[in-house]
DNA sequence: CGGGATCCCACTGGATACTG
DNA sequence: CAGTATCCAGTGGGATCCCG
């Protein structure tokens, strides 16, 4: 970990999408009325405690509430529960609820939610990339702050 | 827009590393030690308005501050400044300051900033392209939730 | 017993006014 | 013009309670 995401046929297809953009010297508009609305899409889907748990979905699969708190470091289980309510919603995730005693509720990325996780697979590798340069500039503007 | 971040050679580099960790069936795991700081930097950058900045800043390349804040709609100058710090942190943009009368600030990615613009490509595509399954499946959520 | 709803509190982000 | 300071509403975290 970060386990790149394991490679889907819809992975592939987003990778290939992804390499598509960068070569041409120029790229094509969207209809201008939609980017307000993509911004409002990205500002959404941007969002750490998402990311985070699209990751560990898509390298574990199918997982129960307590498995997902567990992996998903950090987050408190009021967020947790808010966060994959707001993906259920938006068609990142399925829910399953078993009506059994104890409760058990699984939870699962829908294609939809692994296209996006392919779509991040980018930024995961920026990040382990660049992780020194990052901390590195960090030290050097903390320095400079201090004095 | 969203333009996608115009094609550097920064970005083609990255975009073929992006395409190269999906076609493989699995993936190089990464030293375990880093996976929560690897995890940590991901919830950094996977911030809402950092995110817009640097798309707008990839888009109109250096740009003071006034007009950053037009582009970011919806930002407070509040925390535009704080976003703009805490990138400049992190070695993401540089912010020049010109001591003339009335202040003049420029802010300007810099190469690791337009690298992580170029990683974050496939989730703009991925916005672009999705936005109406998402949005189609919030009004089945709320229908459903309404009952 | 696991999932999640509630209460309380600290902190963050927005709006506005002010300054170098 | 580019911030900083102030005030206030809203959000997120921790602990607790509850229901199946």
């Amino acid at each position: 970990m970060p386990k790149l995401a394991a490679p889907t046929p819809a992975q592939i297809k987003k990778a290939k999408a992804i390499l598509a953009c960068a070569p041409p010297p120029q790229t094509e508009d969207i209809d201008p009325r939609l980017e307000p609305l993509v911004n409002d899409l990205i500002g959404r889907v941007a969002d750490k405690w998402t990311v985070i748990v699209m990751e560990v979905l898509t390298e574990n699969g199918e997982m129960r509430f307590t498995r997902l708190a567990e992996k998903v470091t950090g987050i408190s289980q009021k967020m947790l529960t808010k966060t994959v309510r707001v993906m259920e919603r938006d068609g990142l995730l399925v829910r399953t609820v078993h009506p059994v005693v104890p409760p058990h509720v699984d939870y699962k990325l829908t294609p939809l939610g692994l296209s996006l996780s392919a779509a991040f697979c980018g930024v995961w590798i920026w990040a382990a990339e660049n992780i020194e340069q990052v901390e590195k500039s960090r030290r050097v503007f903390d320095k400079n702050a201090a004095k």
